[in-house]
DNA sequence: GGAACCAGGTGTATCGATACACTTGACCGT
DNA sequence: ACGGTCAAGTGTATCGATACACCTGGTTCC
């Protein structure tokens, strides 16, 4: 029944030796021509490249990693979510985005969860300790963050979604959180809203006191108070930010609210519309996005947007540039945000 | 300046080889000590552990795959966010449940693209050809699918996340979706709706005509008549399914939508929100769900739902299954929606 | 008492690709 | 004609773990 189908072989893959001996030339003939033909005659390429391509030849490359000690391995380690969560659909965008970068490349992505509050070290332990992958990709960065630590320490080459407060240099790829924040509280103001509202994650995450920073200098540039009680520190989790925006809207009646993502977005508009039935049509809404959440969700609100699949990409690509050693300080990328208000 | 840290040794790590020379016996032995000390004693397979535990041994997989021929590697090919979209954020808890089941195995995910509505079959027959993975695990099944047809021919283990209408038999797990479509359809018709839409997705897939079949079926119980007007099939973007609620609502008026999934619901909800400003209050919505979405959206809504971690799960337990030679038609699981109605 | 058997090991080839030392023949300048 | 250089290759050890054949000394059984 098994019909051969063109282009399939049969089950064993070919190796180097079967084009070696197929071509009755040395393996390591074969393995330069189809590297990049140093020390190998123009013709003697031309006939091993197309003899691979007749026989189907296709690296394997576990044996590469085991002989050259490299893992073509990146290690990603993202939030998932938690059981019963919408979760932050942003790191599928990230990953989409690595994956573009890294599809012509022999890398390979390896996904591990990280959960939110604990202790995530354990995944990068590994790397360092059984060379588990060449790179790190890390998410939800701390100011002081014990991972970025460990891999500083033992050298190994990573990247950051986001920046720390160490002193030592180490490449990332951020948001300008504090210009996002500023730009969308000034987008806020500039609609004519004056009790404006930040709703933020945990404190901890030095994103967070940089979008403090962008949001109270947007106030100051236009002579509004910074009313602390106008500020809420909240769990990643749609369901708190809900409840902040309930509790805020009916103690403080803000009038507009900056949102640190779509998630947060999400929670916060269900708590203004179950407070404030009746007028909240008027109230203004600001939300740093990496999705186009905004064209479909039916709420006039303005986005501060950096595409996550761009983000992706771009870490990708620093930590390619990164283990071909170029230094980390060369290797840090501060993006803007693009001010999308509804038209 | 680089302290020594519990636990973490120097850069080089301990093999195999390593535990032999320290202990004076042959690798062998200890690789044997170490897996289930089979042809050895007791008391040497404790030192030898215990040997292990104290250098760090850590198991080189290269070593393993290239010798035994497996790649310990899974493959999942999921639907992936395109450019600007908000995504599924499902595939992402997916990938969190099969992580959460190959945590303590051998086994390492890796996640491939799929381009709804393009040919995907390429990294399938990578697998084929180049023997990339072990198993397959894949999303967005069609009901004649070409991935599926080829894994069958070439005996590639995997399990599909919905079912195929093929002849041959396959492991899969899938939500009962006429059940899914059923519940919800029928829980609208109880809450009092009489003219209620669906809104599903390409009904080249499988899940569609099964869902609209429950959807029938539901209607024909109840007395009520099927109208074809009131189906609608987008493609699986937000503002496609916003723009066929509008539609829907302005030139039949529906008091009632059954969407496919959180994507469609989105979409339909601020279509009805723009169309129908006054009276969207009234309107019912039932949505096929694998995250707690309506917890924080603030609309009511009615979930059929069934936890897309745990739909992963099962799908990495039945790939295992298979894996270890349990026969395809004993790996078909068929999951029952939980309605989860507005307090 | 010797063949048979067994527990508890050891030794070595092997998976596929690559690093590296080595060979071979042509050519060049003096 | 001879050392030197170079292009174009060949041969072999190696990465780490495992499969498999083999070894050794003791016990058992007829």
């Amino acid at each position: 029944m098994r019909r051969p189908i063109q282009g399939l072989q049969d089950p064993k893959p070919v190796t180097l030796k079967d084009i070696a001996d197929h071509l009755g030339v040395s393996v390591t003939t074969v393995a330069r021509s189809l590297k990049d033909g140093h020390k190998i005659g123009p013709e003697m390429v031309q006939r091993v490249r197309q003899a691979a391509d007749r026989l189907g030849y296709v690296r394997n490359l576990d044996g590469v990693k085991l002989r050259t000690g490299k893992t073509l391995t990146i290690l990603a380690q993202f939030a998932f979510p938690q059981e019963e969560e919408v979760g932050d659909a942003g790191a599928l965008g990230l990953l989409a985005g690595i994956h573009s970068r890294l599809a012509d490349t022999d890398y390979t992505v390896r996904v591990v969860p990280a959960v939110i509050g604990e202790n995530n070290l354990k995944a990068v332990v590994d790397v360092v300790r059984s060379r588990i992958a060449d790179g790190v990709i890390l998410d939800h960065i701390q100011p002081q963050d014990d991972r970025v630590k460990l891999l500083l320490e033992y050298g190994i080459p990573f990247v950051t979604y986001g920046r720390t407060e160490l002193l030592t240099q180490h490449a990332y790829f951020d948001i300008d959180n504090e210009f996002a924040a500023w730009q969308g509280t000034s987008a806020m103001i500039g609609q004519g809203h004056r009790r404006i509202a930040l709703v933020d994650l945990d404190p901890a995450f030095s994103f967070v006191q940089q979008r403090l920073r962008g949001y109270r200098r947007a106030l100051q540039e236009a002579g509004l108070p910074f009313d602390p009680a106008l500020v809420a520190h909240v769990q990643p989790d749609p369901a708190a930010a809900r409840e902040a925006a309930q509790r805020l809207t009916s103690a403080d009646n803000p009038d507009a609210f900056v949102c640190t993502n779509e998630t947060v977005y999400l929670g916060v508009r269900a708590g203004v519309r179950s407070a404030a039935a009746g007028h909240s049509q008027r109230v203004g809404f600001s939300v740093r996005t990496g999705t186009n959440i905004g064209a479909y969700l039916g709420s006039r609100m303005t986005a501060s947007h950096y595409s996550r699949i761009r983000s992706g990409y771009q870490l990708a690509e620093l930590l390619l540039q990164r283990l071909d050693g170029r230094p980390a300080d060369e290797l840090q990328v501060l993006a803007r945000t693009e001010l999308r208000e509804p038209s």
